[in-house]
DNA sequence: CGCTAGGTTGAGGTACGTCAAGCTAAGTGG
DNA sequence: CCACTTAGCTTGACGTACCTCAACCTAGCG
């Protein structure tokens, strides 16, 4: 919870810059417009809450680093998590827009957030409209990974979905540097896997036996490595065009 | 396929300023500017593509009259349908930004949408930044659905899975007048039906006839009479702050 | 040493899917 | 008017994918 006003070394921006900087080209004066909001960070330990539902928050928050989720909890005591966001994903910025949250943010991981006003933002959105744009972006990409986790949830089978998640997650983390090799951190338990696949931990740790049985995955000790991707892709239908990842003006 | 200059009565405006209007009041210079937008109107016959996945359209559309989805066809020969549009939505504003379209948009009946070019959408929210919120915040608004519909498919069995959807296009529908006492158009055969919930047609058959059974709704000839809302909403743990239904400054 | 969180496995139930048949109502051509 | 077709709804039988419950195993930790 240590307030940042050093101008010299924003580390903690390059997930966000990077994410941005696969989409289109950033101006030197957008990125110090970046470097000067007065950004907040606060680190989160696992399993607590980032946002409540139900909130009024005037903050906006990206991920520095670990994993987040977006979290839906059921009357009957279980819960969906509808998203799952790397280093770099603006989590709520549609906090901006809707007033009040319609769902809580989670830290999957500990997890280091950035926060900035949103009275810091909208001022923002007016002197900067290309850099908000690229913005106002990234949430259009959020929602394009939902649309393409409710195909997976209404038509892949358990395995097919899992291997799809694995394939996003390494494409996602593979633009902010986060991928060696095929082979990337993620350290969930099967638990909280499952609240993602919208499966039961049975059937979470099946479908993830199956996947090292075809030797298409291996994961140890929170570390996934793909073996096999181009027969992982296959196996999911992942095709990454939901991700925009084409370089160009917008 | 006719193109409109009369500014006297754009009649065909009225669902997209209802929707706009139930979140925020509109000024009069605002709805001027709406009304002055080059708007292109085409009808589609059922089925029929009204943008095509993979294309990079330079115009986004509205719904003026009948129903619309997001559709993902799947390698198999399968589809999901990821959303489904009533008429005053904004259906692919999100094009504006993301160029390429990861998914097709169909007409789920014969379907009469409003064509705006991007320069123009693009103009206005250079001129009209409240304005421009509003239209970003239906997209917003957009995206809570999808994690709604999300949280059904996870963790909702189908006869719940369908209460839900119906009791949020209720609320939906009510927004632009289309529901007199708990009675409303849905013109949709159980196989598109199906489609949407991720269900075999079959399944969605049992579980219609479960929702008659139960006295909680009627469906003859594409109308939908919700019977007990009360009970419909208890059994779908539909709660619609997800809608963002708050009349307040944006 | 015992405790705990997390992974794994088996057995049995349930909610789906698939296949196939029969039904109805609307439309079409004679 | 009737035969015939077609789209859509409905039902039954049967298979499968998933869930739940319960046990057991392992590694870490006090």
């Amino acid at each position: 919870m240590h307030g940042r006003t050093d101008k010299a070394g924003q580390e903690f921006l390059r997930p966000l810059l990077a994410v941005l900087e696969r989409r289109d080209t950033i101006s030197a004066a957008e990125r110090a417009a970046l470097e000067n909001l007065p950004w907040r960070l606060r680190t989160f330990p696992l399993e607590t809450e980032v946002i409540a539902a139900g909130s009024r928050p005037e903050e906006s928050c990206f991920i520095v680093s670990g994993f987040a989720s977006r979290a839906v909890y059921l009357p009957g005591g279980g819960r969906q998590l509808t998203s799952i966001h790397v280093p770099g994903d603006f989590v709520d910025l549609h906090g901006l827009l809707l007033k009040e949250m319609d769902h809580s943010v989670i830290a999957l991981t500990e997890c280091t957030m950035a926060f900035a006003k949103h009275s810091a933002l909208r001022k923002l959105s007016e002197k900067l409209p290309h850099l908000w744009r690229l913005l106002s972006l990234t949430a259009a990409i959020d929602g394009a990974i939902q649309r393409s986790w409710i195909t997976s949830l209404g038509r892949r089978g358990s395995t097919e979905r899992l291997a799809h998640l694995i394939c996003e997650l390494c494409v996602r983390l593979e633009i902010v540097g986060a991928v060696s090799e095929g082979t990337f951190q993620l350290p969930l338990n099967q638990t909280r896997l499952a609240d993602i696949l919208g499966l039961s931990v049975v059937q979470t740790n099946r479908s993830l036996q199956k996947l090292r049985a075809m030797d298409l995955i291996s994961w140890t000790g929170g570390m996934i490595a793909i073996v096999d991707r181009p027969k992982l892709a296959a196996l999911a239908e992942f095709d990454d065009i939901y991700l925009n990842l084409l370089r160009e003006p917008r």
